[in-house]
DNA sequence: CAAATTATGTCAACAAGGCTGACATATTTG
DNA sequence: CAAATATGTCAGCCTTGTTGACATAATTTG
């Protein structure tokens, strides 16, 4: 039964009126930003599933291959997840054989990472429909253009 | 003890050349985009967790603000989530007294979903930081530059 | 060299927010 | 009246985030 917590009339602490721009802010862009991003996962997404991953795993996939070598510490760094959450993605790539673990040449307590071939393949196929996505997005767009909205999304990132 | 997985050194099927545009791909505005939502993200998350809030009650009082007395099925459509998800959130913000629910005027099946004052309130404290973070990437850039962002936005979104 | 610090792994437990599938109720529609 | 529709609800599962504590090996420091 559906609760009975529906009035039949708006009462007095109703409010009825959009919310919109004319309230200085640019709500327009604020969606915009949340149904960009969700669409631009979903591609992915798919495809991990395939797989049994998760958004998780493209991300450690990702950084690892464009940046072979990095330590589990900075991946932590980039992620800003901890430890524990890493380490169950990172377990399941390092067991199903897309990453391989290499003792740091300097620093025998790293983990330095690296793709194996099929880490690379994934990386490229996970990469592949969101690359075809953005070029898609900037068809028709000069490269001065290009250029601003790389500013625009780079000045949405905080600086450290 | 930490797993022995960790070879001495690199075999033949470990990649150690990092992925780059070298490989057709734009990996910075893939990363970009994975960062600036990242951080976009997080002022609004921060207030919510104050409220025992969380990033989906977030999307429920956003677009019920912005388009007061959507149904059910409105939001559903508009959110892509199951009902089962959506009913979490939804009965926590109708029971704080965050969102209204008016039977339809035409159809009394519908929940027509209103915000509050209080529902109000939180919108657009939610939506401030978010603002203030747009306004500040979109700084120096003419309206012509910021059209072309939010085309290349909207190009990253699905069209129906 | 002994002690402290660092890099990593691991265990147990918990929470948010997705999902599925089944089923119930009230209302509208054909 | 029967079927379709809008909504609610139950039970249970999964991923991915969290905390806190503790263990090991290796490096650094006093």
């Amino acid at each position: 039964m559906p609760s009975d917590r529906a009035r039949k009339i708006p009462d007095a602490d109703t409010i009825t009126g959009p919310l919109s721009e004319s309230d200085g802010i640019d709500f327009e862009i604020i969606e915009m930003l949340y149904f960009a991003y969700r669409d631009f996962t979903s591609d992915p997404d798919a495809i991990l599933a395939k797989f049994g991953f998760g958004r998780a795993h493209h991300r450690v996939v990702h950084f690892v291959n464009r940046q072979p070598g990095m330590t589990v510490a900075d991946l932590l760094d980039t992620l800003r997840i901890t430890k524990q959450s890493l380490a169950r993605v990172l377990k399941q790539l390092v067991d199903s054989g897309y990453i391989h673990q290499v003792e740091g040449p300097n620093d025998r307590r790293q983990r330095r990472l690296y793709p194996t071939h099929k880490g690379r393949e994934l990386a490229l196929e996970l990469a592949r429909p969101q690359s075809r996505r953005i070029t898609e997005a900037l068809r028709g767009i000069d490269p001065e253009g290009q250029k601003l909205i790389r500013r625009f999304l780079q000045g949405l990132v905080d600086r450290d």
